[in-house]
DNA sequence: TTTCTTGCCGAAACCGGTTTCGTAAAACAA
DNA sequence: TTGTTTTACGAAACCGGTTTCGGCAAGAAA
């Protein structure tokens, strides 16, 4: 009259746990853990026996179940920046994707989790550390300064940083290199015959920032052209900005035939500067952008720009991550 | 001679336990477990003592050493679906910074996945519930037959969708009524003396689409209009299909004078298609999209719209999720 | 008073794993 | 053959919680 595991499908199909495992190998679940964990003590043959078995079984450890000793949980962390207005947005979406993408190729989920501001940041780390909610962090847009990679060196947590830190850190991170596409934007525009370049360039408190200032002064160089600071804006990331500084620029005593802005939105607003100074983008002014925005296809003339494979990165990010934790 | 507690700061400054709480107390662990989960059978005073010590030593109980034994894990899941092409992926942003905070407000984490395809996606949510990663799940994007409800419905996991789903489905979403807009629209364009109103509608797919039609119909049924089948289309989400579709409705034998797009890529694919047609917008034909996008922003005249606000709906979804888990 | 409840808490088992320790059998040395 | 290492596994403790069960003391009923 017994019935047999009444509940069976409630929720999750009944998982398979070590003690099935054990029972079904004949053996100890001790033995099955070390065996799974590869611990030299365990014969070669029991070993194979144990993970063939854990095939067929399709048995996963419990994540949680092993992290409560081990302090671990297979997880990968990301925290969003609410308060951070940048006209990046688009982007997180397939960064997130890729980032997760990545992880779960790893046996990793991703934990995601949503801060105010930079201090509110620090504390959301702390909690999901303590939580053991991450076994480390991706961190997306690295800045100059970056109080999040103090507080991670600090507590010797493994994290990522997705654009660079610079110089000697010392810590892991994994970019798009933006600097060469500015520097071939510089050249490519020279050899059309473009003299008076200019360079609209993203927030400084980035690192990226900083390198695609060097690409473009790289290329300038390279071209053999005079970097006018007068042909230089920096810190624009809107549209509204990007007018504001193509106005600027445009009222220097000898104005750009060309402006190259680090960031897509703000060549949609030398767009609109241009279209407000009737000036004809592709005629009286070039303009070449970065980062492969969708609006760059629908404007005319279309904006040239440099597409970057977010998600790739992303799922790159992930992986690297992984590797370290391990 | 003995060190203590030497690697006290190495990772997560060290937390406490349920172990220093009862010693703290001077009382078992049991006591004290059930003191914080309010059982009946701990004395009023004591539960208020222990909760006041916990609320001193900071303490908060791992949620996966919880869940080992009852089955939660105080955190809820999403599974992006990357296949999906749709335009609306810069929401996406918006709606996972949403989620995530109203998650971490009711004290669950977010765990983001991400599927291929829709049987992958069914994978995806059976391991996620296999290796207990998430409580419940935040579906996005409610589709008319919607595979991932009868899967979770079938196995009794809580879940919420965004987007509703039609009729006696009996599962619980929150949504902003798109409808309405539809009909506002209409009524909108109706007062400014337009008889022949066209309607593109996004993916049938989704339930939305259902819902926005029936929103434009009461609106022209309330404005004593035809509605003429030549003046609509569906399934059109991206620039490219709006254009095609603006197209398609400005051949008709009696031309459109407004078109009311269910989605704002569309709207600005008719732009398009009317600039081609040499068709002034807001002149020869007025366009209302739907969702408010940057975009809509920097096109010519700026594209009337419905801006919704993703990140409240997230945040909202989110609490109503966990309070739908306990 | 004695007995029966009831209230309140401790002891112990349990969840699904990991890790330390001990030990029988096998392999090697003497 | 005997003594000594290894090898390979089992037993048991542990991680940080939850939950069942049992029992002591105080209050109520007899």
């Amino acid at each position: 009259m017994t019935q047999a595991k009444p509940f069976l499908h409630d929720r999750a199909t009944m998982r398979v746990t070590i003690n099935d495992m054990a029972e079904a190998l004949g053996l100890t679940k001790s033995t099955v853990s070390r065996a799974l964990n590869g611990y030299s003590d365990i014969a070669e043959a029991t070993q194979l026996r144990v993970k063939r078995m854990a095939e067929t079984l399709n048995y996963q450890p419990l994540s949680h179940a092993q992290a409560i000793k081990t302090g671990r949980t297979r997880s990968i962390g990301l925290v969003l920046q609410l308060s951070d207005h940048d006209a990046h947005r688009p982007f997180l979406a397939e960064f997130l994707a890729g980032v997760s993408r990545g992880a779960s190729a790893e046996g990793y989920t991703l934990t995601v989790a949503s801060a105010d501001d930079e201090d509110h940041m620090i504390a959301t780390f702390q909690e999901l550390l303590r939580d053991r909610k991450a076994d480390g962090f991706v961190l997306p847009r690295a800045m100059v300064r970056d109080k999040r990679v103090a507080m991670l060196r600090d507590a010797n947590v493994p994290f990522i940083l997705f654009g660079r830190q610079d110089a000697d850190h010392g810590c892991c991170w994994h970019d798009v290199r933006g600097e060469d596409a500015m520097r071939d934007a510089v050249l490519h525009l020279a050899n059309l015959g473009h003299e008076r370049i200019g360079f609209i360039n993203g927030g400084t408190i980035y690192s990226y920032a900083g390198l695609r200032r060097v690409g473009f002064e790289a290329g300038m160089a390279a071209a053999n052209l005079r970097v006018d600071p007068d042909l230089i804006d920096e810190n624009v990331v809107t549209v509204e900005q990007g007018a504001k500084a193509a106005g600027k620029l445009m009222n220097a005593s000898d104005r750009p035939t060309a402006i190259i802005c680090a960031v897509d939105h703000a060549a949609l607003g030398v767009y609109r500067a241009a279209a407000s100074l009737g000036l004809e983008i592709g005629v009286d002014l070039s303009v070449i952008g970065y980062d492969g925005i969708l609006e760059g296809a629908h404007v005319q003339p279309q904006l040239s720009t440099f597409a970057v494979d977010t998600q790739a990165s992303g799922s790159r990010l992930a992986s690297l991550l992984v590797r370290r934790i391990r």
